[in-house]
DNA sequence: CATGAATGAGATTTCATTCAT
DNA sequence: AATGAATGAAATCTCATTCAT
């Protein structure tokens, strides 16, 4: 029984190297122009043991997505149950969450914001992109009810609710392509965190009404 | 004499004709799915006639951008050498001039942000990207001349200039293309005009002192 | 005119020369294991030609098909329709016309039999094969038309129809795989057309009643 | 002793279970197409196993070929030998030796008439062949001599032993391929077994000179 | 000039076979 | 003895680019 286990560990532990190497080589490359000798060279394996683990190229680029995505949607539910927490703080540590999971994986934020593009995604894929936009769409509607609520205390300005969300969801995929753009070209010590908590200060203090903030619960 | 100048027109116009097929079709696909055969049926021309035209693909991608991109140039260095806006003013026309620019264009925006990567890239786009880096750096050079000067006269808040810079350019980015992949999923109307005026507004707001703005002349 | 009536032409030909080494290739390996690159070589063209002709090997594996099987229909039906020729004058010239077809086109018969198996066969092939059994059915139809009228005219043994069909048809198919393999084995003069001629003598004494033969129109 | 009479039962059962699963296997997807994982899959082994038992892939065709053949070898040398049965009854015998053999393994059927096709054998399957070719030989041989003794006796029709010979093994095979290729389009009650009597039946009405059967001896 | 056709080079995918346990 | 995992080698298919007309 210990063998299999190992066995089981064993497997697992592949799985998570061909995980982690194709995570390198999307990210740098792009799903057309990976090819699945670049990740089995970076995972150190044989092309043939990819396809032993994945059935296809498409097939591995989803998997990718799915387990960050769904760690970030657990991560926001946590924070948008929280009743201890106030509006403003949520917004942060819903930031926070986001941060931590596109830092640690921003290929996923390539497809949220489909950047590898439909056409050139086949059949396979068009169901993991299904699966993406339901759980993004999940994510975004617990930030839009926050802001709602914010709006409804008067404590933000009274817009559409879903104009708060696409601006902040912008803002902060934008930073996070742009700071890949940047550190393309000149990499150096990294500022993001702190742009990045920056920009969403003057966002809050670009979207609050100047009224006293709630102290209390958000519900 | 009527028919040299014919001819000369009639090749600009050609030119003109694959340029504008080839950024559908990138834009669409992506530069490595895109096809030369798709680039051609687009434009209704054979295969062969594109590379009348350009070198090859990579040459006519290039081409694409810069064209574009030097055209966005020209547009911000006329708002910021416009010494009768105020620099609220001058921020709101480089909004607009993005607009224009990347709405027109998204594959540049594509370019600029590194959304076709590096690794992808032949040399030649290298030369071209290193092109492109230039020209954006020039843009980006007068935003941060800008919002300098906000800072110095106490109307925006004491921040490093290019931390403004990046927070406006990752904004406008996130919104361009979060509203490409919206569209994707759900064509409707298009309020993406009103979102990204909203959204500057809440910047503006944001980043604010609350010190009377000037009313006079930036520079 | 005259050039683009000549591209068409040799166009034609080009096709004409790989569906040619096609159907050697096919004949001599079998589907699965011919190599697109030995019609190819067979051919004396690049891989990638054959790709420009069809859109991959199923497709052209079907193609070859059809075209000979349509040409049986027809040369059945000129026999079937014409009214001159006494029954028994029918079946030898059915024999005659699948002798012409099957000699000319040995793969043909492999598909009507099934020869490469149903398992491997992909989307497309299906659809091939659905239009083969059309074909087929209709061939046989009309033999089972012919073999009835002659039971019916007590020329023929009185048995159902069709069980007079399945021993033409596997009597024909099984001595033209059979010579196959033979020649396979040991290549010889080719007696074949002689040994298909005594078996449908025999196979005709076998069913005739004895009866005097209808000496006129079988319709 | 127990003990080691088990193994070596246990080893030929395996061995067994191995070459039942390849029939199938074989036969529903022909040699190539057929995979060693989806023959160690319906054997309920691993795959490795399969090699514990044979070299390789050809290697365990080649077993299952073989031993049928000797088998139908073995039941019309009986017949052939066998005093007591006329002329007739022994074609009769024959032919129910082959629907036992062929029903039971039908793979067989198709390496005799050569259907996996020659190019595609690797050296040790050629040697198969070998074999196969020359235990088909010695049952043709069977089936000419008594052939030839009927024309000698002025029983059948004067024709070459050879030309008898081949149409019915022909008959016999292109019945069985036949059946098979309507049973996968139509899968419906088996009349096979009458239909072959009743090709016996007109084959043996078309050889016969109609004098007086040998009711004796046919040696 | 414009172009259809041909193709080399390269990517994905499959599978028989070996190997370590 | 039995096996799951790894992989080299080979097959299918794609596409940027060239060439002859």
């Amino acid at each position: 029984m210990g063998i299999k286990e190992r066995r089981i560990r064993e497997k697992e532990m592949r799985q998570q190297q061909i995980v982690t190497a194709a995570k390198q080589v999307f990210l740098h490359k792009g799903l057309k122009s990976a090819t699945i000798e670049d990740i089995a060279i970076e995972a150190e394996l044989g092309v043939a043991t990819i396809y032993a683990y994945f059935k296809n190229k498409d097939e591995l680029y989803a998997s990718l997505n799915l387990i960050t995505l769904e760690y970030l949607v657990d991560q926001v539910e946590i924070v948008y149950h929280n009743d201890s927490l106030s509006i403003e703080q949520k917004i942060i540590k819903f930031k926070d969450a986001m941060y931590n999971t596109f830092r640690f994986d921003p290929v996923l934020l390539r497809n949220i914001f489909r950047v590898e593009l439909e056409e050139t995604l086949t059949a396979l894929s068009r169901e993991l992109l299904e699966q993406i936009n339901q759980l993004t769409r999940k994510i975004l509607t617990m930030f839009a009810n926050i802001f709602d609520e914010g709006v409804k205390q008067g404590i933000f300005l009274p817009r559409h609710k879903m104009l708060f969300v696409d601006i902040m969801w912008s803002t902060f995929a934008g930073l996070v392509i742009w700071e890949g753009a940047k550190t393309a070209i000149n990499p150096k010590k990294d500022f993001f965190k702190s742009s990045l908590d920056e920009a969403f200060d003057i966002f809050l203090r670009g979207i609050k009404t100047g009224k006293a903030t709630d102290k209390g619960k958000s519900k």
